[in-house]
RNA sequence: GGGCAGAUACCCAAGUGGACAAAGGGGGCUGACUGUAAAUCAGCUGGCUACGCCUUCGGUGGUUCGAAUCCGCCUCUGCCCA
């Protein structure tokens, strides 16, 4: 069975933004065109996306447009999953004023091996291509810098938002947050890419990689932007370094739970780019909600069961459903805890910090003092409270559990 | 290169010789309320061998009984001039 162009063009710009709606008319058409001369040559096209390996773990917000390089896959397509390598060693600078910690060499390359694991939770292996963009960038002596450079004005991009408003606050913009356009739109090149994925505010990045394109001969890529999906604060964009994420790795119980404390606003977000719901049935749930036909709660159920689903399957879906009403709606405790053996009598203190359930014995004591410490449900009150070596359940707050044993 | 203004805890931002572990806001955490949340309310939010002690206000060296606060040098940022 083969779809009509057409029809594939439904699928691949479904969710696709880019603020402007003749620029979607234009990338659709393209994109268009590309598909048919893909289908008359049989060669498949080059869709490729960049991520930088800053942390070790990859997030729901980088499914997004993994999702979609998938949807290109199973359309045929070579996907490239391109590893930002060299960017990442240079520190993205998009959030300003501090050099950031700039993560070494072989933390990068630690980083890129687990994001390529990961990324096969989503990717088809067989039609993945993994590069890394330190192949090329690498190369490129300042004669070739000059030449890359040479095709922007400083003024296309100080009319950047995030660069706008950095130079109206007067906010330092270093001169080589400059060259991430280019050097993200010299991967383009160095790809021969026909179709570049990326967030909306890429955009900018994605087209310059078109401009060098055509300086370099080529033909210019499509640009593709997905919105941004939000992280579990609701508001901000998701992201490892201000801990509003969902890691793809993290426990089915974790995952269902981070999903479930999202504010309700953001849902129809996480609805349209995270889910694998067709159009129809999220509408319907908007609607079941908005006539109070379906509860919310119930809805975000179905949404946490759903991404749960996608990365550990129904079994582990269900079990973290019902790890989440017993011990969130229930307060009941949760089948599996850690577990910490305990040979002497040790101050409750103590114990919370070697536990790791408090990162100082400070803030352990805090959380007693605060009656958020519980010892087999009772609130602990004594601040000096010694634990004896029997077996026990020790609770932090809402959702902390260690079990502790005698040894 | 010259002039001016700055650098404070996770972030923003007060403080300009002792009462400063450092106001206020944001964020985070705990508790109440809830639908798990959000919103709202209350508390907490450097560390420790804990009613006391130790470390922190860009770096460093001074002045002083005493410095985030005063002085010298250094590093970095912004603005104006060239």
């Amino acid at each position: 069975m083969t779809l009509s162009i057409d029809q594939q063009l439904d699928i691949l710009m479904r969710g696709v933004e880019y603020g402007d709606p003749q620029t979607y008319e234009n990338m659709r058409a393209e994109l268009g065109e590309r598909l048919a001369t893909s289908v008359r040559t049989g060669k498949p096209l080059r869709v490729y996306c960049g991520y930088d390996p800053t942390a070790p773990d990859l997030h729901l917000g980088h499914t997004v447009t993994m999702r979609k390089l998938r949807q290109f896959q199973d359309l045929g397509h070579q996907a490239i999953f391109l590893i930002g390598t060299y960017t990442a060693l240079i520190g993205d600078p998009s959030d300003r004023d501090k050099a950031r910690p700039r993560p070494s060499a072989e933390q990068v390359q630690q980083n890129a091996r687990t994001y390529t694991e990961q990324a096969f939770r989503i990717l088809d292996p067989e039609r993945t291509e993994v590069r890394q963009n330190g192949e090329w960038l690498s190369q490129l002596g300042f004669e070739d810098l000059i030449n890359l450079a040479a095709h922007f004005t400083v003024q296309q991009f100080l009319v950047r938002d995030n660069f706008a408003k950095r130079y109206d606050r007067n906010d330092p913009i270093w001169l080589h947050e400059f060259f991430y356009a280019l050097m993200q739109g010299y991967d383009a090149v160095a790809l021969e890419a026909d179709v570049q994925l990326g967030a909306t505010e890429q955009l900018f990045n994605l087209m310059a990689g078109r401009k060098l394109q055509e300086a370099f001969g080529q033909q210019p890529q499509i640009a593709i932007t997905l919105p941004i999906l939000v992280g579990t604060d609701g508001h901000i964009r998701m992201s490892k370094s201000i801990g509003n994420y969902i890691g793809i790795s993290e426990p089915p119980e974790t995952m269902y739970g981070k999903t479930m404390s999202l504010p309700d606003e953001a849902m129809p977000n996480y609805f349209n780019l995270v889910t694998r719901w067709p159009p129809g049935k999220i509408q319907e749930l908007l609607d079941a909600m908005a006539s109070e036909a379906l509860h919310p709660m119930e809805a975000k159920k179905q949404l946490a069961w759903e991404i749960t689903d996608i990365f550990y399957g129904a079994q582990a879906a269900d079990r973290a459903a019902q790890h989440f009403s017993r011990v969130h709606q229930q307060r009941e405790l949760p089948k599996n805890m850690a577990e910490f053996a305990l040979v002497e009598p040790l101050r409750l203190i103590d114990l919370m910090h070697a536990a790791g359930v408090a990162p100082s014995k400070s803030q352990a004591r805090r959380l007693i003092q605060q009656g958020g410490v519980r010892l087999d449900d009772v609130m602990v009150e004594d601040v000096d409270a010694i634990v004896e070596p029997a077996e026990q359940v020790l609770q932090v707050g809402k959702r902390r559990f260690v079990k502790i044993i005698a040894n």
